[in-house]
DNA sequence: CGTTGCATTGCAACTCGTTGCATAGTACGG
DNA sequence: CCGTACTATGCAACGAGTTGCAATGCAACG
């Protein structure tokens, strides 16, 4: 399970509570891995019970109390030993795929139409990216050491989504072709 | 639940048993969607249950029988429906990024011999896809209508494969300059 | 003759993640 | 004043998928 390690990446980078954390997935850590406030509620207390992080209630005024999340020396460990451990070959799965072997037996108009769809949502987060990374790193050579996971980890965002849009514009070609 | 629509597609293609599907999804469609026998047999039972496929047990000699699935009326309507609706957008999960991002709290050694473990299934994966697009469709303008779902998959893959193998190299290269 | 491997089906227990719902106070626009 | 939206936490039920195990019989290897 790798939520339980971004969540781990994020807490280390800096404390929140779940909801912070849940709108942090929402945003930069989303790009690569989805969580919704439900899961990381759950995951949250279980990782606590084990040790890995400790909560700390912050009372607000106007708004409801906060449990603010820290990582622990155990939480630290955890996460060295993850980095450690070689990642297992990702399944990947792609329901565009099936439904494109499912072209003799379905109506290819309305497959078409979902692959525009597709094109286009892979274009929106192409250049989200691509603006996160004139922004931030408008010098790559002059990337920090510690920004440079997420460095690697943007340029494989627009890396797969240049790939995905291309993917779409040779379908969109090929079926338009016939 | 893609998975159902995806043992569709390959029964609206050929009936098989259980036993054959899963090594199908092994080979070909697992190029794309991965599922193991368990998953499959569970799968293939409810899918009986609503009629969407229905079976045949078949005696072999020297061999346990067999039950042999093909798709029903029903079943083709429901694969076309499927065609019909529009893909919802993938979550994509990269265990790799996490690692990337766990970058200053873990061992960067460990994690280079990841992405270099990582690189070489890429090149792998992308090896076998272009040797298959060379063995069965030499000739791209001359795909038929019916395989044309097959290669534009296949051209899927190789440009995903292609993006991994990019940023596989883009890290190491980034990563041994500092 | 024993072991390994293939062919074939399946169950049970578990984890991961999704969907839907509940609660509760504040703030803001109409 | 009413509805909507945001901040904040969480439970319950379900569905999807993984892991581990079991059974049976044949073939091939050593």
């Amino acid at each position: 399970m790798a939520l339980e390690h971004a969540i781990l990446v994020s807490l280390a980078e800096r404390s929140a509570s779940g909801y912070d954390l849940a709108r942090r997935f929402d945003a930069s850590i989303g790009n690569f891995w989805k969580a919704s406030h439900q899961q990381i509620y759950k995951v949250l207390g279980r990782m606590e019970a084990d040790g890995l992080v400790a909560s700390d209630v912050v009372p607000q005024d106007g708004r409801p109390d906060k449990k603010v999340y820290a990582i622990t020396a155990a939480g630290r460990e955890e996460l060295a030993a993850f980095s450690r451990t070689p990642a297992r070959p990702e399944a990947l799965r792609s329901e565009l795929a099936v439904k494109l072997r499912a072209l003799p037996f379905g109506d290819r108009d309305a497959i078409v139409t979902t692959v525009r769809t597709r094109r286009a949502e892979h274009a929106a987060k192409l250049a989200y990216y691509e603006a996160s990374a004139e922004r931030y790193y408008p010098d790559p050579s002059a990337v920090g050491d510690d920004e440079l996971g997420a460095w690697l980890v943007l340029r494989g965002g627009i890396l797969a989504e240049t790939a995905g849009v291309t993917w779409c514009d040779e379908i969109l070609q090929t079926l338009g072709e016939r």
